[in-house]
DNA sequence: CGACGATTTGAAATCAGTCAAGAGCAGTGG
DNA sequence: CCACTGCTCTTGACTGATTTCAAATCGTCG
């Protein structure tokens, strides 16, 4: 069984979270052991189900083994924003927990497994152990850099070369993950959602979405999603994979430089 | 001489980042002598100056005493997103130093005095200091809501809406500085910067700006602001403190509930 | 005074939103 | 097996907020 079950808990079961930091930096036998060692207690949660509400106090991260989920706030109007969408390996909330109240909601999209480790004991272990404690801040500081990637694409892409953009984004994001290929995926949101992070409507995604298929870009029905040719989409889509901060980030934006000339 | 020069340090001279920690942390007297003896170098910027360019590998990190910054990145089509304001007591690259490479580039708006500090002290102080670590970690967090915030507002509120949620934003942040007061303050931006700030044009910030005039919210000629009714400006804008995890944030969030009912 | 940047205003164009309705598809229960 | 329900996707016609383009005004500084 690959997806752990909240009845068996065993000393892998963090290891999404391991595998993730790992990629970015180095640790060494203990600190890899002290991470798998972190208390913690396995939760299911259904789709659409709220991890923390804006305003909650959590003492716990939430760190995701399986699914999907998505950071968004709404305004008052009614509308809401997504900030970033989320998937195994990653630490959810700790912005929340480290902030003292959650100033934004975390919701499922999914069903997800997720741990949920008590905010101190990550803590502690952030400071007893410094390349720790390095690659969990470096990792808040790389969901940073999405946000402010995605305010660029809302603020200053049209509609067209924004949503390019973050098929582009969700296409490395998986690859990295290992759910899904470069060139194929399984999109795990509604177009609903995508307006939501896109900052349009779902009728204009919609609209937007055939516009990348009828030019030959994309093909896609129903969740799943085929670039047909990446290169020209990070083009349209304006999309340097550099602020993603993955280890092939460099490489991969120089690759697509080459073939885009 | 409150404006401290190149050609005198003194142990006094990175205070600007110490009163803002403070404002949010507990610091012991050692902490605290600590933070005040990092090694640094000051500098004078004149205004536009780059502190750091996309792509750089800064090996330091630049603390604002006087003046002001702000984050940015340019879209391929020339446009640019403006992420941030940073003022005195600002941190204001730690993001790019800890990420090991800038992914936007960072430029005064104004004169400003700065210090930059090696990277490796403050991070070395981080690990060894664990109180020092949390609340520079917490900084970058506060950032990150920030920018958050930012993204909300460009993707999901109107001309209007927006730019009185920023104008609310500054007041507020500049107060916390001892720069201006809630109601009255100098704007460090022109209508341009505000607009690449806002996602919008410079033309529209320029009628939004007369609606809000028109409508009797604020005063304003060249850069001073003045906010005539807070409260109702803040519904306007749709603003909610407490992303801004301020001290005070919460408590001015109610009073405004109870101002506009 | 002249120059330059910032602000202001007008008119026309356009991108994206709104409103509304229909189609496709999955799950549920009779 | 089929009708029903609900959700997502799709499309059309219309509206409107914001952009674009252009030109005039204002203020500051040399």
């Amino acid at each position: 069984m690959s997806s752990p079950s909240p009845s068996s808990p065993s000393s892998l079961t963090l290891k999404p979270m391991l595998d993730k930091l790992l990629m970015r930096h180095s640790l060494d036998a203990e600190d890899q052991a002290a991470l798998l060692a972190l208390p913690h207690t396995l939760r299911h949660l259904r789709p659409q189900e709220l991890v923390v509400r804006e305003d909650d106090v959590p003492k716990t991260a939430c760190l995701l083994l399986s699914g999907f989920a998505i950071r968004h706030k709404f305004a008052g109007n009614g509308a809401r924003q997504v900030f970033s969408i989320h998937l195994k390996g990653d630490i959810v909330d700790l912005h929340n927990s480290l902030l003292g109240f959650a100033d934004h909601n975390v919701q499922t999209l999914t069903r997800v497994d997720a741990a949920f480790i008590p905010a101190p004991a990550i803590m502690d272990l952030a400071f007893s152990r410094p390349a720790i404690g390095k690659a969990l801040w470096h990792d808040t500081l790389v969901d940073s850099s999405i946000f402010r990637e995605w305010t660029l694409n809302v603020g200053r892409r049209d509609a067209r070369s924004r949503t390019a953009h973050m098929l582009c984004e969700f296409a490395l994001r998986l690859e990295a993950a290992g759910l899904g290929e470069q060139n194929e995926y399984e999109l795990p949101m509604t177009q609903d959602q995508l307006a939501d992070a896109l900052g349009l409507t779902n009728v204009h995604v919609n609209r937007t979405l055939k516009g990348l298929r009828d030019e030959g870009l994309i093909e896609h029905n129903k969740r799943s999603v085929r670039i047909v040719d990446f290169a020209t989409l990070a083009q349209v889509g304006d999309f340097d994979a550099r602020y993603l901060h993955l280890v092939n980030a460099r490489q991969l934006s120089k690759e697509i430089e080459r073939a885009t000339g």
